[in-house]
RNA sequence: GGGCGUUUAGCUCAGCAGGUUCAGAGCGCUGCCCUUACAAGGCAGAGGUCGCCGGUUCGAAUCCAGUAACGCCCA
């Protein structure tokens, strides 16, 4: 029985549910379409790490692509969302690594490479990938068959094979240079991996001695420790202070080394002293210096950020501490000049925060200006774009300013390095098989590089590794490229942009069209979610609370442009009583419609032409398809605020507060079944076309009431039916002044009811004046509106109407409303009611005039806006008057 | 140092092509109401000279230049 429909809305009762509906149904899977002409929308998940738990981020970027999804399959597309997860090397090595300390204390070097590996599978399987699930409670509509993953085979086959093409074309190169180097991950890091960091530090002043004179040079750095590794002073050629020791030598304190003193433009002469010490093994400009002068290297830093042999007798000091006791050991020397505060950029670690060490190594690099230059062509030419814009620049910016990438990485867990070389020979080889032999001397001693590739370096290849590369797979050839891409800010360089390149260089085209860059998190403050600081809102604790349609819905509601969002978990009642509207609204119909078939022929075009149709009706349907018109727009713009707020004041504000209680009278009173019927169908028809406007965003209760309403011919999911066309025949302005005038009518009454004290219960009559024909006949044949929603009766009506004595009054439009509260009125009160509007009215009347007589303004602005503003300047007037009129009738 | 973003009601934010009674929404606040869909609700209301200073324009929250504060990215 209908009405056994709960008064509340039971998320729970429902969400896990339809999900595995959906799921069984299999209405996520799509295969390739035969037909030529079938119009496809694909989307590649930014997977997340393995490591990963569902935070508000996700949930927030997942919400985002799933209503692309869900929309564009509506559209009747073939549509594909791929998911998946990434290996994350870092961040997964590390988890595994604390783990069998903790639990088996045990090191990965205790355990061997070969075993570690092996247990960070086992890690995976055991509780990797846990987000995948947490992403189907967020009702994530997925392709879960196609779920992959950055080390299954298909894609590690790709990793090798983008490996090997680009070292046959010359793009991957080893070489030893300066790179960042985690001392605590131990392994190197791209320049994007490294945070900088602001940090108030020292700036040293030591004294260098020149060789065989009394004088010596004082240097200025900001890290003394690597002192031990200089192998110079350089200073500016054209510095007059210093020009004479230029070709001179220094001895190095402490080490007692002697040092060039050399001339090299790099050198800033204006900041610290204007000389610098160089030491090319632990810095990236001092190496450069180092090459142009033939320096010497020398590292006395070792990889796990202690100082080495090379340091003398700090050997085997953490760098930290080596600083404090050099620096006390200069100042005994009395080689201490001073030392200065200084604030400096410090990089650090993504992934653990240690500070880097700039460290000469040989590693393992992608030449990256030729994949750069066309990934610049096709963002310039808008055949990738970003949303909002002005992500682009960041984009440009960047890549012109793109450096060679650093890929090699000495971890343990990711993709190995396909490089092979032969003991006995020393013979490089680079293969997508492991040679059973040199392939120069057919020794048999050869061993593959011990490292592995850069995470990013399997990531790149997503949109198309996904889909079978390289293989030409039927996959490829359908959904690639793909739509569009929805990612946050902070992955623009990682990823976007080294997608585009490889996309560019390895399907010979965009792997996206679109680049949605959804805004960050943040807490109330502003400020980003963390563990530390402990402000973050678990989704899946929001899900259980308020459910993940509310969720979804409170999320959308407070993205606009990509901005972030500052987010509390107040806001997600916003979506929760928004569910709970929406259940009753169709809770009401149902329990009107008792076991009363709905028409399956219902046409609510031909509704114009029916002698039971009313002005409500009418101009509900101009509202929906309004509003089907400007949603469809949103979402085709990305504007997923604007979409929310559009449907929200829709469904709330004129289906439910108007529309709805407006048909009670007709459903209560109506002596005529046809009538009542045609409200119910309407209403019922309605009700469908919001709930699969809501579905991309809210799609379970969407789903829930669509199943519970659809007749045998619709779709049986609301996820596979089509989404609704905005008909213009229905949009009927006509009908929406008409409403907006007995809207207004009705607020009036309200107005002067609720200001008089006036019991809601309490009916009362109401004389209205206006000599407006139109007017009078509308305000007659919808009288009952008025006594539905402002319980008066019209007791006059006409142009000869007369104010009764003691009546609080109002003006709609010209139009004077009347109602009679003797004993009741309180006149102050009702004097001050009206002063308030006299006084709204004769600002606008002022403002109107005033422009009205700028000469400039009757000249210069278009006809059309001269002659609103007449019309408005002549209604305030009329109002007013009307309004003055009213309130001198108190005077005594 | 370069780039970007933000500044509108007590709070969180809309306002995308300058002109509809344009100054809005949600929350919070005030008053009335458990009216047979919904108190997670209904009705009515209070509350902002749109950061500041100029400019363009007949007309600026909206466009331009500058400026301040806060935040982010890059070097």
């Amino acid at each position: 029985m209908a009405t056994e429909i709960p008064r509340i809305y039971n998320p729970k009762d429902v969400e896990d549910r339809l999900y595995s509906y959906w799921e069984e149904k299999g209405f996520f899977r799509m295969e390739p379409d035969e037909r030529k002409d079938a119009l496809k929308y694909s989307i590649v998940i930014p997977p997340p790490n393995v490591t990963d738990r569902l935070h508000m981020g996700h949930a927030y970027n997942n919400t985002i692509q799933d209503i692309l999804i869900r929309y564009n399959r509506m559209l009747g597309k073939n549509t594909l969302w791929l998911p998946g997860t990434d290996h994350a090397g870092i961040a997964t090595q590390n988890v595994v690594e604390r783990m069998l300390k903790k639990e088996e204390k045990v090191t990965r070097h205790e355990l061997g490479r070969e075993k570690f590996v092996e247990r960070v599978w086992q890690w995976r399987e055991k509780y990797g990938g846990i987000i995948i699930n947490q992403l189907k409670k967020m009702g994530s509509s997925c392709d879960w068959t196609r779920t992959r993953f950055t080390m299954d085979e298909g894609l590690s086959r790709a990793v090798v094979e983008v490996f090997v093409r680009l070292y046959e074309k010359g793009l991957i190169y080893k070489g030893k240079y300066i790179i960042n180097w985690c001392p605590r991950c131990e392994t190197a890091l791209s320049d994007e991996e490294v945070v900088h960091k602001d940090k108030p530090g020292s700036l040293w002043h030591i004294r260098y001695p020149v060789k065989d004179s009394k004088h010596y040079i004082v240097v200025a750095t900001t890290r003394p420790e690597s002192m031990l590794g200089d192998t110079a002073i350089a200073v500016h050629p054209s510095d007059t202070r210093y020009k004479k020791f230029v070709g001179k030598t220094a001895v190095l304190p402490v080490m007692n080394r002697e040092i060039p003193i050399v001339a090299d433009m790099y050198v800033d002469p204006k900041f610290g002293t204007g000389a610098v010490k160089v030491t090319p093994a632990h810095d990236p400009n001092d190496f450069e210096i180092g090459q142009r002068h033939h320096l010497p290297s020398i590292t006395v830093i070792d990889e796990d950020g202690k100082m080495n042999e090379n340091a003398g007798k700090y050997a085997g000091t953490d760098r930290f501490r080596a600083r404090k006791q050099l620096v006390e050991e200069l100042r005994q020397l009395g080689l201490l000049e001073k030392i200065e505060k200084h604030e400096h950029s410090v990089g650090h670690c993504q992934r653990c925060d240690t500070v880097i060490e700039p460290y000469l190594s040989e590693q393992w690099f992608v030449k990256i200006k030729p994949l750069a230059e066309p990934a610049m062509r096709v963002v310039k030419e808008g055949k990738v774009r970003f949303v909002p814009e002005r992500w682009t620049r960041t984009y440009e910016n960047w890549m012109e300013n793109i450096r060679d990438w650093c890929i090699s990485r000495q971890l343990w867990w990711g993709h190995r390095i396909p490089v092979y070389y032969c003991r006995s020979c020393g013979e490089v080889m680079v293969l997508r098989d492991k040679p059973a032999q040199c392939t120069a001397c057919g020794s048999k001693d050869v061993y593959q590089d011990s490292d592995v590739l850069d995470t990013w370096f399997s990531a790149w290849l997503w949109p198309f590794s996904t889909m079978g590369w390289p293989e030409k797979t039927p996959d490829l050839q359908f959904y690639y490229p793909t739509d569009a891409l929805v990612t946050g800010p902070d992955i623009i360089f990682f990823w976007v942009a080294r997608m585009i390149m490889a996309g560019l260089e390895f399907m010979g085209d965009i792997p996206f069209r679109d680049v949605y860059i959804n805004g960050i998190i943040r807490d109330e403050q502003g400020r980003k979610m963390s563990k530390s600081l402990g402000n973050g809102i678990d989704p899946l604790e929001m899900i259980e609370k308020y459910s993940a349609d509310a969720v979804r819905f409170s999320l959308m509601a407070l993205t606009s442009e990509g901005q972030d969002v500052n987010l509390a978990e107040s806001k997600f009642e916003m979506g929760r009583n928004f569910s709970n509207k929406i259940w009753n609204a169709f809770r009401f119909l149902s329990m009107n419609r008792e076991d009363a078939a709905l028409d399956p022929d219902f046409d609510p075009s031909a509704l114009k032409n029916s002698s039971h149709a009313e002005l409500a009706d009418l101009w509900i349907l101009s509202r929906l398809n309004q509003t089907v018109q400007k949603i469809t727009t949103a979402l085709d713009e990305y504007r997923f605020n604007e979409y929310i707020e559009l449907f929200y004041s829709f469904f709330w504000g004129d289906f439910c507060d108007w529309y709805l209680e407006l048909i009670k009278l007709r459903l209560y009173q109506s002596e005529s079944q046809d009538e009542k019927k045609l409200v119910l169908n309407l209403g019922f028809h309605i009700l469908k076309k919001s709930m699969q406007l809501l579905h991309p965003v809210m799609p379970f209760i969407s789903e829930e009431i669509w199943q519970k309403v659809r007749l045998e011919h619709e779709a049986e999911s609301i996820m596979i039916s089509y989404w609704p066309e905005a008909a213009v025949s229905m949009i009927d302005e006509a009908a929406e002044n008409e409403m907006t005038f007995l809207q207004t009518v009705i607020s009036a009454i309200r107005n002067i009811r609720s200001e008089m004290n006036v019991p809601p219960g309490k009916p009362a009559a109401v004389h209205i004046r206006t000599d407006q024909a139109e007017q009078i006949a509308l305000l007659q044949q919808n009288s009952a509106y008025l006594t539905q929603l402002a319980k008066v009766e019209i007791e006059q009506i006409g142009s000869g109407v007369k104010k009764p004595a003691q009546s609080a009054s109002a003006v709609v439009h010209g139009t004077e409303l009347f109602i009679p509260l003797a004993g009741l009125i309180d006149i102050e009160t009702e004097k001050a009611r009206l002063q308030k509007e006299i006084d709204r009215l004769e600002t606008l009347l002022e403002k109107s005039n005033v422009k009205l007589a700028n000469q400039n303004f009757i000249s210069r602005a278009p006809k059309e806006v001269v002659e609103k503003e007449q019309k408005k300047k002549e209604t305030y007037a009329e109002n007013l008057a009307k309004l003055k009129n009213n309130f001198a009738s108190f005077a005594d």
